[in-house]
DNA sequence: ATGCGGACCTGTTAGC
DNA sequence: TGCTAACAGGTCCGCA
């Protein structure tokens, strides 16, 4: 489910109703997930405020009084928030209580994701200190792209997929954003123009900021039991459409796995 | 430094 | 219909 911006939408989401609010209580039913929850956060959260939900790539952030949660969703990671007591689902590991105004409920069946609690400043944290650069911010341009993929001959779509490159775009948007700027998803990254970088850059702003408009739309109200905007399924050029035709040009869409990851591309449209 | 493959998990779907 | 295998939106880590 969550690419980056299934993570905005559940950001915000969640964020208008537990900002400002002061955590009562930590339940963690399971702590085995991708890195063991800290017990940290069930002694030392309690009794503190929220000041502020924020993302960096597709981690959460949760702002406290001496601290952050720092929350990834991993492959299959979802968080809702409860307005009333509701007995505990499958997989639902952790509940962030906030008296009885709402409770925030982690699930996560495959346990990829995480729930960690730092002191410090979050960005300092290990796993977020060397993340490049975010996709939708103003600066985000095909420069950097260009730049850091000198001489490199990874192909374009693990390049992009790479969190030091760029955060935030996973495996459907790899695929949609390299249709969009008509670039074969094995291409060496050292071997495309700064003028298709820029092309690129562009698309992946575009499709992500579609995405999350699309995904607003259809959580608006958050109670919902996972954080799938199935809807933007329908604006997909190319993932999952195997065999399909292309809707550019006709030609049947291709599916093949590079890097270990299924990749959809079309053959004639992209070099 | 770079690039590749394996690892972590469970649930759902595709195929025989 | 039922069993098994393949696959799934992420990303860290170790090795060559």
């Amino acid at each position: 489910m969550p690419e980056l911006p299934e993570v905005e939408t559940t950001r915000a989401g969640i964020a208008p109703q537990i900002t400002g609010r002061r955590v009562s209580k930590v339940i963690v039913r399971d702590r085995r997930l991708r890195w063991p929850v800290p017990p940290a956060l069930a002694r030392e959260l309690p009794g503190q405020r929220v000041h502020e939900v924020t993302r960096r790539a597709k981690y959460l952030l949760l702002k406290a009084d001496t601290g952050s949660v720092i929350l990834h969703l991993g492959m299959s990671g979802s968080v809702r928030i409860l307005t009333r007591s509701l007995a505990p689902l499958p997989h639902d590991h952790i509940d962030i209580r906030f008296g009885r105004a709402a409770i925030l409920r982690f699930n996560d069946p495959r346990r990829f994701g995480c729930v960690l609690w730092t002191r410090r400043d979050p960005f300092s944290h290990p796993l977020l200190a060397d993340l490049g650069p975010e996709p939708l911010s103003a600066d985000f341009a095909g420069e950097k792209l260009y730049e850091s993929s000198r001489g490199r001959k990874v192909a374009i779509k693990n390049f992009i997929m790479n969190a030091q490159v760029v955060v935030g775009v996973g495996n459907i948007y790899a695929s949609e954003a390299l249709y969009l700027a008509g670039i074969h998803p094995r291409r060496p990254a050292g071997r495309i123009s700064l003028a298709r970088f820029n092309e690129l850059a562009a698309q992946v702003q575009r499709v992500l900021r579609a995405a999350i408009r699309a995904g607003g739309t259809t959580l608006r109200d958050f109670t919902d039991s996972d954080g799938l905007p199935g809807y933007f399924s329908q604006s997909l050029k190319v993932y999952g459409r195997t065999g399909l035709p292309c809707k550019r040009c006709g030609e049947a869409i291709r599916q093949e796995v590079i890097g270990q990851r299924s990749t959809f591309f079309c053959p004639h449209c992209q070099r």
